[in-house]
DNA sequence: CTAACTGCAAAAACTTTGCACTTTT
DNA sequence: AAAAGTGCAAAGTTTTTGCAGTTAG
């Protein structure tokens, strides 16, 4: 609760210091993004957001995102066609993701930076990115399937 | 060469196996997916094959495609809205992405099973399918950058 | 007052689906 | 002959864009 309402603190302080007004929507988009538990998509946010603006629209939503993630303050985690995000942790990290009921938590062990500098060297690339995804069941849809 | 013939030969007998009809259309993308370089996406397969079957349509790519993601012999790797395959490494394995040309290659690092092993423990998932993937800038767009 | 933001509707882009026709087995 | 595959066009999804009207600074 605390980290929640200072994160979203935090997040407001970087809107404003970047000179993006602060609106009644976007604030409330922000708290939301802040504090979800999850990994919600554009569309729950939405949903969740309806309560307190019945007009918002979901571009309103994916233009919010953009501007978060163009701060670096929101990470994207890709699925194929329906993208989630974590406002809360926008360093990228391991996701486990769900074939069946599309439940994602974050993984524990994350990348050794190494690996990332051993994969430079041999490429060539320069690595800005990375998206670790790890598909399977949940330990929900697990049980159900035995 | 001989090494993508007889990966032709290999996905061939697989379908044969599964009792699937071997049309020309079929053994000609076939050909083009065991033994095309670097990581096409269906419109790029289409392109290729259009001088062979001027005829043949995007959804008989995704069809064939997706006949031979279920058999596990094409590994799709996700990009937002832009899908692409590997018909020669069918297992997950790592890949870098230019941010700007797009361009994929594979990377050398792959991950270890033990930290797959260890993620499963501490989740509960089981995991089935693991994507790893890295953004970034290309040698030659990092070149043209600066 | 001006520049930025919102919300609506339309557009975009890739992928999937339905169906008549053709081909494999 | 029956079942499966092809190709076309239409539909489906998520995300983006353009624009008129509204609001923050």
């Amino acid at each position: 609760m605390i980290q929640n309402s200072s994160r979203y603190e935090q997040l407001l302080a970087i809107l404003r210091q970047s000179h993006y007004r602060m609106t009644l929507q976007r604030m409330a988009l922000v708290r939301l993004i802040a504090s979800s538990e999850g990994h919600p998509n554009a569309a729950q946010l939405h949903a969740r957001i309806k309560g307190q603006f019945p007009s918002m629209s979901l571009a309103t939503v994916y233009k919010t995102l953009d501007l978060l993630k163009e701060l670096g303050q929101v990470l994207e985690i890709d699925l194929r066609d329906d993208s989630h995000y974590d406002g809360k942790r926008p360093q990228p990290h391991t996701h486990l993701i769900c074939n069946k009921c599309n439940k994602i938590v974050d993984g524990e062990a994350d990348f050794d930076p190494s690996v990332i500098r051993k994969l430079e060297r041999r490429s060539g690339y320069k690595i800005l990115r990375s998206q670790v995804s790890f598909y399977g069941l949940c330990p929900d849809c697990k049980r159900s399937s035995q």
